[in-house]
This record gives C-alpha cells, sequence and structure tokens, in this order.
DNA sequence: CTCAGTTTGTTCCCACGTTCACAAACTCTT
DNA sequence: AAGAGTTTGTGAACGTGGGAACAAACTGAG
C-alpha cells in the first residue's frame, strides 16, 4: 500500500535498489537483509529501511526481504511492469551509444525510432533501427503511443527538438544536451550533463590538493 | 574570500551557472542581474544569489554581476582554471561518445590516453587518440599525473579497473558502468547512471497518466 | 545633496532528507 | 511455551537546502 507520496529522493534510489537486487538474484540470494542490500546499493541500511517503507512492508521482521518479491514491488511502482516506448532524437555519438545501450532495452525500454534532422544520415541502420527524418515524429509517437523522449542533439537543437517533442503529445523528456530547456507545467525533463560531472569532480579535486587559494590574475583556460 | 565550505546542492549547480555565463557572452551580454541569470539558468533567483554569495560578493548592488568577471570567479572556484588530465577506460559505444564528447575538451579537460582492455581494438584511433592497452594505466597516470579517470566499461568488469585505478593514484573517478564501486576513503566515485533517469521519468510519467495499480488508494495526478 | 529606483547579499523560517535508536515482530532452540 | 537472538519499520532529533522578504548599497536625475 502507498497510501502517501513516494519522496523525490526515495524515487532517485529506486532503479539502484533495483540493480542490487537483481544482481543478487543472479548470485542465488533468495532472502537478504536490509545491511546486506544497503550495501550492494551502496548506502546506509537506515535510510534503505526508510525507502522501503514508504512502498509498503514488504519484508518480515527477523528474516529479511524476499530479493524476488521485493524487486517485483519495486519494479511495479516504478512502473517497470509495463511497457515504454521511447525515440531518441539526434543520433551523433551519444545517441549512437544510447541506441546500443543495453541497459535500456533490459529494462522495459523499448526504443521504436531513431530521429535525426541530418538527411544524410537517414536511412543509416543502427542498433538494428533505420534513422528516419524528424519529421516524422508526431506519426512516430500517435503511432507507439511514445511518451518518453530522449534529446541527444548538440545544445543549439535541443530546444527546438523539445517543442516539437512536447506539440507532439510527449510528457517526459531526457536531455542529454547541455541546455536549459523550458517546457510547460505537466512535462518534466530530467536533464544529464556528462560535463557537470567531471566539473563537479574537478572541484573537489582541486580542494583535496591545494589547500590554499591562491589567486592569480591568469585568465586560463575558460570556455 | 570563500571562508566556509560551499555546499554540496551549490557545487552541482556551479557548472549551470557557468553554461548560462558562456551562453550571455555569446550575445554580447556585458551585465546582468540575477532575474537574467536565474532564468537562463532555470533556476530562481534566490537561490542563485545565495549560491554565488557562498563564493563571495561578486555582483554589485543596484547594477547586477559583470558576466566575464563573474564567469572567471566560478571557473576559479570549480577549478577550471587549471589543466585536468583524464583516461578513459572502457572504449564501446559509450567510451567513443566519452572521447569525442566536445564538452570535456572545452572545459579545461583534456583526455591524454584512451584505454580497452581488448586486444582487437588496441591501435584502433578514436578523437585523434590511439586505443591503448589497459595494463598501460599507471605509466600513463605517472606520466600525466592523471586525477581523473572515467570509466566507461561493462558492469562486470568495472571495479577492477576501480580498483586499478586507485592503485594507479587516481582519486577522482566518474562512473558510467551500472555499477556499485567502492573505494578508500579519500577517492571521490561519481557515478551517471543513464537508464537510472529513464526510471525515474517512467515513476513520474505513471504516475501522470495510470490512477489505478491494484491498490487504488492515490488521488491522482498533482502537477 | 537628496530622493526615488534598482539590485545584491543576507536573515529568517519552513520543508525535506538523513541518521540514530528502539519497540514490534519474527525464528529458532531448549 | 518461553526466552534468546535477529531484523524490520518508525518516531524523534538533527542537518541541509529552498524561498520569501528585507536591509544595505549602488545609480541617476533634479
Amino acid at each position: 500500500m502507498s497510501p502517501t507520496r513516494i519522496p523525490e529522493a526515495t524515487v532517485a534510489r529506486l532503479p539502484v535498489y533495483l540493480r542490487a537486487l537483481n544482481s543478487l538474484l543472479e548470485g542465488d540470494t533468495r532472502t537478504c537483509s536490509s545491511e546486506e542490500l544497503a550495501t550492494a546499493a551502496g548506502v546506509n541500511s537506515a535510510k534503505l529501511r526508510k525507502d522501503l517503507s514508504h512502498l509498503g512492508s514488504y519484508g518480515t521482521r527477523g528474516v529479511g526481504y524476499d530479493v524476488e518479491y521485493l524487486r517485483y514491488q519495486i519494479a511495479r511502482e516504478i512502473g517497470l511492469t509495463q511497457d515504454w516506448p521511447v525515440v531518441i532524437v539526434g543520433i551523433g555519438n551519444l545517441g549512437h551509444a544510447l541506441a546500443n545501450y543495453s541497459g535500456f532495452t533490459s529494462r522495459g525500454f523499448r526504443t521504436v525510432a531513431l530521429l535525426d534532422a541530418d538527411s544524410a544520415r537517414q536511412g543509416e541502420l543502427v542498433a538494428g533501427l533505420k534513422i528516419r527524418p524528424f519529421t516524422e515524429l508526431s506519426a512516430i509517437v500517435r503511432e507507439h503511443g511514445v511518451a518518453i523522449g530522449v534529446i541527444a542533439t548538440p545544445a543549439a537543437a535541443a530546444q527546438s527538438v523539445c517543442d516539437h517533442m512536447v506539440d507532439a503529445g510527449i510528457r517526459s523528456i531526457l536531455n542529454f544536451a547541455p541546455s536549459v530547456l523550458t517546457v510547460p507545467a505537466g512535462v518534466d525533463v530530467r536533464m544529464v550533463d556528462l560535463s557537470s560531472e567531471l566539473q563537479i569532480l574537478a572541484y573537489h579535486e582541486q580542494r583535496k590538493s591545494a589547500p590554499a587559494t591562491p589567486d592569480p590574475l591568469d585568465p586560463g583556460v575558460v570556455a
């Protein structure tokens, strides 16, 4: 039973728990304690228990959790027990990698079309799918009932692609372009910025090695 | 100028501000208010001002911020005014895309080597670099002073690659493999899981459209 | 100089998330 | 059946982050 809304921080960790459970199942583990699962997921056991308690009472005191059963419950909560058709727009290096990424298809997501505005690329076969012109977007969305779109275009094209996606009826967008997207209410956007993550690492790395902050006026490399 | 530690949430947004400032500079904007910059970065203006106040007082009341000056200060704070040599391990589809990703090189990060354990791929030219055997890792780290490593291998290999990186002296790791990495204290790991993001979108999407699962206790969409 | 207008930096308060600690509930042994 | 040993689920304390609101500080006009 899920009487209240699940906290956002918890939702973000559910996929991690799911991965950990899958990995336990591969090792033929039938039952696990919150401590074991927490270790496998890389979190605190108290946090794990509180997270799971938001979904319901799926464990047994004194015993632990049934791995298979818990996995199903989490998958159902996320919505992975149903089929999610996905379109990917922008088949450059990254789009190419995403189309071939097994982590998508293995978790209920099904890439139904690859779109690119560049007419030179169209017809090319990537991951078993032909690249189709971007103009076919809305027809494809209608035909397959696509609700989720992935943007892997250059930053300059991202907002325009996003607008077309929204017009076509897509309500959830995963954006890999380094560009802020503005969308109407009711549409969800999640942003993955590869270089941001590196910059955050660089910040901490700098703090590790350099105790004092000198202020040389050298502009250095800024771009 | 920065007496106290900068909050983690703020650090995570600094790259976003940097992007917004770059974009403003391209439009020949010399000065901007917190309101303008916040809009460009997709955040609340109060949050932006509080974030920037953690770095120091770089604005002028009644006027706003000097775009060029603020950009330099943020870049310096993150550490982008220095050079960051990076190695990428695992040159599959994703590693290939990362090697070609312009967002890395344009921000002070310099890919010095591409490594792969598969001997069939070695010598292959990707993004102007020859793929080298993984065994050369520690020599390369020593030679170039590499502090940051990127893992783009399959999940099964990730922990082993991580261990070798730590042994070689790398202290910051960006992990794209869907696998929890355990590292000694003092080593930072950031994880980017492409399929997790999709799963989070699916959760919200499910909540938007489908009110009825086996237990219909949820009032439905509140957006 | 003074006053009106603007925008930053900061304070206060609330909501959310994390962690500790413990009662409740289960298993197993005797 | 009872007690010892486990482990979950949760209440309470604590810390972090977000947003409104305002004082401080600047510009520019008269």
